[in-house]
DNA sequence: ACTGTTTGTGCAATCGTTTGCAAAAGTCGA
DNA sequence: TCGACTTTTGCAAACGATTGCACAAACAGT
């Protein structure tokens, strides 16, 4: 009897002796928690890892005693011996001169939405905002810091040519923005012409005969959004003059105020390349007594979730943000296990609300 | 001459042979670069770190190799060796039945000034979403996991007694919330009840008589809104009932509308717990014909920069999500610089624009 | 009792940098 | 030319986990 509660303080009280020990140094290494179980650090590696062959009862023991110590691995020295970190990096690219927050809503409901598809597959999210102007090899530095499994760029902003050098020769990396015909880098994003197209149409149909529209067209989605609208404005015959606007938050509503001042009575149809700046417009135009959609049908561009809650409620092309981050972690996860994949080029979709 | 020739082709075209062989084998790692520079590791990574004393002219060469080569130095084996990473985490715990979203755009705009405060500061931040129910010791996890310096965590969520206890025993925390009587942890938050008071007054002020209170109040942060406004409307003699509301996006509209649909005759002046709750609110009268803020008055809290862009323009609460967010990176930097720190409130402010 | 298989563990190398210590090289005055 | 210094460098031990390989133990079969 003397000898079974022996035994049985072996097997289960012999931990209580560095349990005393926890006091003065916590179990912070496979070494201090081998030692307190008696075994090698290997097989504690292996018991915890649940991989390998371990005899059951080795198992439990170190298991039981990990819990008890709270012991937690260090990801970091694992990281560098497995050669792979279970994070992906997500780069934002921002132009200097254009002062673009971070915190645009665009962005952030992209960014809120990788959070949650990255999180679903067991990765962690790095964030890196990046200024490119000032930091030449801002992405080589992402990538080559080892930190990170792969990258999500988000915008191309003026980064096209960067971004298809690298692509070259680092496969883990989607980014989202605009595809260009023959470009090498797996890009997601929606075919913004046929957006601009579905705008355009939209606002001809409702009557609008004098177009504009807003925002700038060097950025290369935009740029497209413009071109698909142009398209459908010149079939119609109708004109459609271009009002240049900056995305910074402090000069926007300036901007756009001072456009609608200059033009409101020549037009009759805005098509803004963005939901912010639609809002905006609305809220200017409505301080102007100008009746929306009688006087000016207004379009927008993503269909944030807001877009629904504007007065009147926001006829916009929607992007499904939603499916694009699931897609760019989809086809990065893909390219991670060294899969070869295409471009994803999602199909707009028009939302008619009230304001067009 | 000969000689000379010899010397420099040494000194400078010695890394020649080697850069053939850099199509082959990349240089990866200090021991590569080493190799070709004809010293040492040790020499090399002083050299590169810049700090310890090297002669001029290997200190140059070994930047022109690396330079040449495309050198990075790896993160991951310098973060186990220095015992520090240079990244930040960010907590994001989410109440499991609330379905909150990452997205949601208080989160998003907070989490938006926290990456340009800790870029600014060199840090990078890693995102974790956490869903507390599922995993008991999502706090332990993160932060023993070795990968971050400190921890951010936005929002308390229901988790206050999990993060009292952690803060016992870790220092380099903070915590965005409400500020609780004699509580451990550092917290950074806005003044929640005298916010409610501001809104409340402001409410009576413009005439209000009868108030509701749009939101959840059994949120701590929601609860101190509540209890600042309810005390003012008191005082002055004025009921108020509360209209409990989801954040989910989706529950949220159809709640909303119920709620207004219900109690539109009796009520005259709406407290919105949220700038995303006013706006849904503001959708609903006007889709209504209700006028705001004649028929009734509506203010909300957080002041998002959307709140200037609604119709009418929100008059609401102030908080500086942009003062909070570089408050909490100040606060945690001097935690890790060893200081300790009190807990920052700040003074919420009303801001007056149309909507009451 | 002696091989031949399984199973379970331990050993030690490895991932790529950093850094304390000691040795080598250089400087300088005597 | 020789010590006494001051720079510069190299050596090798960390950091903490993973894993191929080999050995030990257990067990079956003849």
């Amino acid at each position: 009897m003397l000898g079974e509660a022996d035994m049985s303080e072996r097997d289960t009280d012999r931990p209580a002796a560095p349990d005393a020990a926890t006091a003065d140094r916590p179990v912070r290494t496979l070494a201090d928690l081998a030692r307190i179980a008696g075994v090698s650090t290997g097989t504690v590696s292996r018991a915890l890892a649940g991989k390998s062959v371990v005899k059951g009862d080795t198992r439990k023991k170190i298991e039981a005693l990990a819990q008890q110590h709270g012991f937690r691995l260090n990801q970091v020295a694992s990281n560098l011996r497995r050669q792979r970190t279970g994070v992906i990096g997500i780069a934002i690219p921002l132009g200097h001169d254009r002062r673009q927050q971070v915190s645009d809503a665009f962005f952030m409901t992209l960014l809120g939405y990788l959070a949650d598809a990255l999180t679903e597959k067991g990765y962690d999210l790095m964030l890196r905002r990046v200024i490119p102007d000032r930091d030449e090899d801002w992405l080589d530095r992402f990538i080559g810091s080892g930190m990170v499994d792969g990258v999500l760029v988000i915008g191309q902003s003026d980064q096209f040519a960067r971004i298809e050098e690298v692509a070259g020769r680092y496969r883990p990396m989607v980014v989202w923005g605009n595809h260009q015909e023959g470009q090498r880098h797996c890009v997601v994003g929606s075919d913004n012409r046929l957006g601009g197209r579905q705008a355009a149409e939209r606002l001809i149909a409702q009557g609008a005969r004098r177009l504009a529209f807003l925002g700038d067209p060097t950025a290369t989605e935009f740029a497209a959004r413009y071109t698909g609208a142009k398209l459908v404005a010149d079939a119609h015959d109708v004109p459609m003059i271009t009002l240049p606007t900056h995305l910074a938050p402090d000069r926007m509503a300036k901007e756009v105020a001072s456009h609608i001042d200059q033009h409101a009575g020549q037009i009759d149809g805005i098509f803004a390349a963005t939901d912010i700046l639609a809002m905006v417009c609305l809220a200017e135009l409505a301080g102007r007594q100008i009746a929306v959609p009688d006087d000016i049908r207004v379009v927008g561009f993503d269909d944030l979730p807001l877009a629904e809650q504007t007065a009147p409620p926001l006829t916009t092309v929607r992007q499904d943000i939603r499916a694009g981050a699931f897609g760019m972690v989809d086809l990065l996860l893909r390219r991670l296990a060294g899969e070869e994949t295409e471009s994803l080029v999602m199909q707009p979709e028009l939302v008619v609300r009230q304001s067009a």
